[in-house]
Order: C-alpha cells, then structure tokens, then sequence
DNA sequence: GATTATCAATTGGCCTGACCAATTGTCCAA
DNA sequence: TTGGACAATTGGTCAGGCCAATTGATAATC
C-alpha cells in the first residue's frame, strides 16, 4: 500500500495560493493594486520575508507585478502565449458544459485504453496518479497531476486524434474563464474523493475491463461535475 | 531618440539568472546538489533571502527543487511541455484513426442530441440529409451534405464544446491528407448505403431514442469506415 | 493662477542576525 | 551486524533595520 508523504507547506506556496484565489476570485481585480506588503504580513499574521517570497512566486508566474516604490499591482490574465488562431476553436468554453464534454468523451476513451494500454502506458498513468497524491499531500491543488493522470490515460487509447481532442479540452482548462472560476475552489475533500476515483479508473484499465473503466471515468467526471458546479455556485452567488 | 529604459534589475533576478545559466551549461547537472543557501550567499556576495528568493523563482519554473533540510537539487529539463502544438488544427491526423475518433464521439453526441433536439434542430438535420440526397441524385459527391448532416447533429446536442470537437474533425478533412484520399474513392453505392444509415439515425433522433441513435450512428461511422479502410487500400495498393 | 521645486510619507529592495525544524551522517552500544 | 542516540548541516521563518524609488501634497516662483 502506498502511503502518502506527508511533506510541510511551505509558507511562501500557501501565501501564493492564497493571494491567487482572492485575485482570481475577483476581490482584487486586473489593474489594482494590493496592500503593501508589511500591511499583508501583518494581516496574514507572517513575517514580510515570507510574503515576498510569495510575491516573487506570483510575479514569475505573471500573476502580479511589483513595482518598486509604487506598490504591487494584478496583471491581466492575458499574458499567456496569445498563439490560437481566429477559427472556432478560440471561442471560450463554459466550464460546465467542457465538464459535460468530458464526460462524454473520456469515459470512452477510458474503456478504449482499458483495451489498448501497454505497460508503459500503464506506468505513465501511475505515475500520474502518485504525482497527485503527493501534490494533494502536501496540501496543493493537484492541477499538475489531474491533468498528467487524464492525459496518460488518453495517450494510451492508441487514438491522437482523441488524444489530441482532450489535450485541447485541458487547454481550454487554462483560458480566461478558467482564471477566475476554476479548480481553486475545490477542498481537500474533494480532491481525496477524486484521487479515490482516478484510482478506480486505473484500477480498471489495469485489469483490461474496458466496461468498468467507461464507468468509473464517468463516475468520476459526473461527480466532479458536481462539485464543480457547486464551487461555482459559492464562488457566484449572484 | 528612443532612449534605453533602464530598469534596475532586481537582485533576485540576477542570481537565478546566473545559476539558471550555470545550470544549463552543465555545471551543475540533473540530480545534483547545489552549494547551501548560505554558501551561495557568501560566494556570490549576497545576503541569504535575496539568495532564497532567486531559488524561489528556479524553483516555480521547476529549474530546481528545494528539500528541506537537505538541500537544493537540480531538477531534469523534461517538466517541459510534451512538445504539443498550440493550435490543434494544424496537426494532420491520419484518416482511419480520425474515423475511429468520430466512431466514439459522435455516437454518444447522437445520443444527446437524441435528448435534446428541439424542432429547429430537426429540421436542420432533416435538411443536410435532403441535401446530400439531391447531391448523390445528381451523381455528385455529396460532400456538403455529408458534413451538413453531421455538423446539425453536433448543434442539436446542445452542447458547444462537442460541437466544436465535431466541427473540427471535418475541417481535419479539408486537410492535405484528405484530399487525395478523402471521400473520393466511395463510390455510388457507399453513398447510397450512408443515405440509408444517415436516414436511421435521424429516426432515432427524432423518436428521442437515445439508444438507438447511438448504435446507429455508430453503426453507420462503422461501416463507414470500413468502406473508407478498402477505398484506401484501392488507392494505395503499395 | 499656473507651473515648478521641495519635501515627507509610503512602499519596495536588501541586509544582518537569530532561532527552529528536518535531514543526514557518525559513532557508540547492544 | 543492528539499532539508536547525537551532532552537524541545511532549509524555514522571523524580527528589525536601513536605503532607494515613488508619489502626492505643499510651498515657492513666474
């Protein structure tokens, strides 16, 4: 049995993920400036190092940019590599409606590689599933491992065109919409009961059961469906 | 005269610079440990925080990796993207594995749409399969009908992202590898074949019959493909 | 009155020095 | 050989301080 490495947050990723949310979640918008920053160590009740340390986190992230003698200011969220095309596929999704894609598709691409998988294949999606773990270990947001753990099961369906189709949907993942309202509303608890269902998944596809993987994948993606819109709800209660 | 925009470079920035570069010019290889905080601090001059805030910003671009109690380790370059392009459309994906693709996709979006077609939404489909009937009638291929049918297929579902997905698997079509092989080689009786199967799944559809929409979009993309798979073999007899 | 110079408060940039906690290697005892 | 206690090393965090850049208000000048 794996056990999960307990490993201490540090101080400077729990301010950073902390700040990130509020920026996210609007209560500081694009352009404003932040509290300084002894008046944010004094109201997070830590030192000032430590809120620097997760400023410089934030700001090579493009997510704030500090001017000296000025103050700390929220950047755009367009920084990104604006390299997509003006053909349909720029349109942004509504994350609801992406989660209902999801569910269509993956569930089948799961029972797909539940046939196809190779070992390697196999490995990469456990891999995935412990880099999660350890992400959710040590009180992250596992967004690395979510996706690498969706991706690997794509990649071993043996279809690019598939792999390449969800690839897409976990881009969209990170566009604007996604900015504000996305997997930062999710509690510890959820992401255990999602680790529990990649599990699941994995467990499937190992055994080559192609119907139990449909069904677990789509088991998973509806309750994170749910989830996801109840986050929203919180997070939008207009 | 535009002159230079001296913008003093923040300490940080200049240490993590420097040992980036150290880094990638093999002076400190993968897996590594590199010198204590302290020690850095010392021999480049600095004070320990401004080293620990360049280890900070290594350590968000995933250059590095800070153990506590341990040490700082030089992390392997592959945290980097798969190599995936950006624009999914630019990609060529191969024309059997495209129909295994649409095999799994559109069958469970025949499916939806069976639920949540409204009457516009039938008639846009009835009319894409009128209009294939009239371009196989006149002995054409009925390119535009074909792709109308499916596409009203994708909106009826009601959901944009699938919608999307579909629309971009025929622009796929449109593709180099398509047009020498496309739909070319399907000759008089595939297409009246596809007619006949087109014709069932709007049934189903418009019975709102889940099940039987989905098999028979499935078996129609099936068949489908096997039609295109001995077309192929036609054309390319290497 | 409009413009410019000055100044002080605010804010980030950086440093010193310190203490705590986790890790790791060493050495001794069973 | 094995097991554990111990100490050195290393990162994690904090407190407080000084300097430099920014900024807005005030005062001086035209």
């Amino acid at each position: 049995m794996p056990l999960q490495i307990i490993q201490p947050q540090r101080l400077y990723r729990q301010i950073a993920e902390q700040l990130r949310s509020l920026i996210s979640k609007g209560e500081f918008a694009a352009g404003t400036r932040l509290p300084a920053e002894r008046e944010l160590a004094k109201q997070l009740g830590v030192s000032r190092p430590s809120v620097r340390e997760a400023l410089i986190a934030l700001e090579v992230e493009k997510v704030i940019e500090v001017r000296t003698g000025s103050g700390i200011y929220v950047l755009k969220p367009k920084a990104r590599q604006p390299s997509r095309k003006k053909t349909n596929d720029t349109v942004e999704w509504g994350p609801l409606e992406l989660m209902r894609a999801r569910e269509l598709v993956e569930s089948e691409v799961a029972a797909l590689a539940a046939r196809n998988a190779k070992k390697a294949d196999l490995q990469l999606i456990g891999d995935a599933l412990q880099q999660m773990r350890d992400e959710v270990a040590k009180g992250q947001i596992p967004r690395e491992g979510d996706e690498a753990f969706h991706n690997a099961i794509a990649q071993a369906c043996g279809n690019e065109v598939l792999r390449d189709t969800i690839c897409g949907y976990w881009q969209a993942r990170h566009g604007t919409l996604f900015e504000r309202l996305g997997d930062y509303f999710e509690d510890q608890n959820s992401w255990d009961s999602a680790l529990i269902e990649h599990a699941a998944v994995l467990e499937a596809i190992r055994a080559h059961d192609a119907g139990a993987a449909r069904s677990a994948m789509q088991r998973h993606l509806k309750k994170a469906h749910t989830r996801y819109s109840a986050s929203w709800r919180r997070a939008k209660p207009s």
